[in-house]
DNA sequence: CTACTATAGTTAGGTAAGGATATAAATTAG
DNA sequence: CTAATTTATATCCTTACCTAACTATAGTAG
């Protein structure tokens, strides 16, 4: 009993978190908080956007083209995605063995935000992401010219 | 120019980045590479969505109100946020000192990306964020449908 | 048989990021 | 003087992540 009024009192001080309502249905997490635990750790988002914008489905694709991710950290966010029903993946007996990692429903619908990140630094850090930086187009700049992302 | 050579051979191995144009323009940085760069770290996103939706400003308002987070990370995060200039820091001379975090035009333009994870949430994670779901509602929902995140 | 290739990872050991808690600086109230 | 308030920083410790080497499996070349 006064072990749990102490914890009352930490939690008063501590977790004094916003309630809220969407479309007059009661919340009990934050949806912004609850997406982040999904795709919030390092490499997760990229390793999305390799699979829906460059179509990508194998281990080493990602090894060697995922901006400095090592294969350990690889295969922990690839069982997280399967867990987290973002992806799946499949073996294929052939020699050597083909495993190929596809994306789910669920997974296919992170793409709104990975476009507004992308129109994010395109228009907000055009320096950084364009080699000439053309003010002009850049204003007319939708999240749909981020759907070119190739390879070559 | 061997250098060079060696080089480019690593880059070939290591480095198959992809080049990609959009609308016309060549990109020397992914974007989305490069805006995880700007809010990739943990909390920094919660720490926008409270400057964002529920309009807080001050160290301990985020200190008391975010899921977890402790001071030393905090001042770190505050930091970053002002060096990338998504928010600028005001000082009050008032007693107690009282010193203000406020949104700049680039920290604002961050809203598409939170309300975009949140309807992610809204729409496939809804038995984790609603106390009763409701299938018709949830059907509905928009991005502008998170606007309303209030504290009470 | 051994040696070598390729794919898809795992293991060991170290560095960096983050967590818990205590404390500091500045200022005024009592 | 002490206490209280706000905005942090300091210290110590744990977890997450990084680097490099290695494993497993199966086929091919000599």
């Amino acid at each position: 009993m006064t072990e749990q009024k102490l914890l009352d009192g930490d939690d008063n001080k501590k977790r004094e978190t916003s309630h809220f309502m969407i479309d007059g249905m009661n919340c009990k997490c934050c949806p912004v908080f609850n997406t982040l635990g999904i795709i919030g750790k390092k490499f997760t988002l990229l390793l999305l956007r390799n699979m829906i914008f460059l179509k990508q489905k194998r281990f080493n694709e990602f090894l060697n083209s995922i901006e400095e991710i090592n294969p350990k950290t690889l295969s922990i966010r690839l069982k997280e995605l399967e867990k987290d029903r973002l992806i799946k993946r499949e073996v294929f007996n052939e020699t050597p063995v083909r495993i190929e990692y596809y994306l789910t429903e669920k997974g296919k619908a992170l793409q709104p935000i990975l476009e507004q990140m992308a129109l994010f630094s395109m228009k907000f850090c055009c320096e950084m992401v364009f080699e000439n930086p053309d003010p002009a187009k850049i204003d007319k700049i939708t999240s749909k010219s981020f759907r070119k992302y190739s390879t070559a």
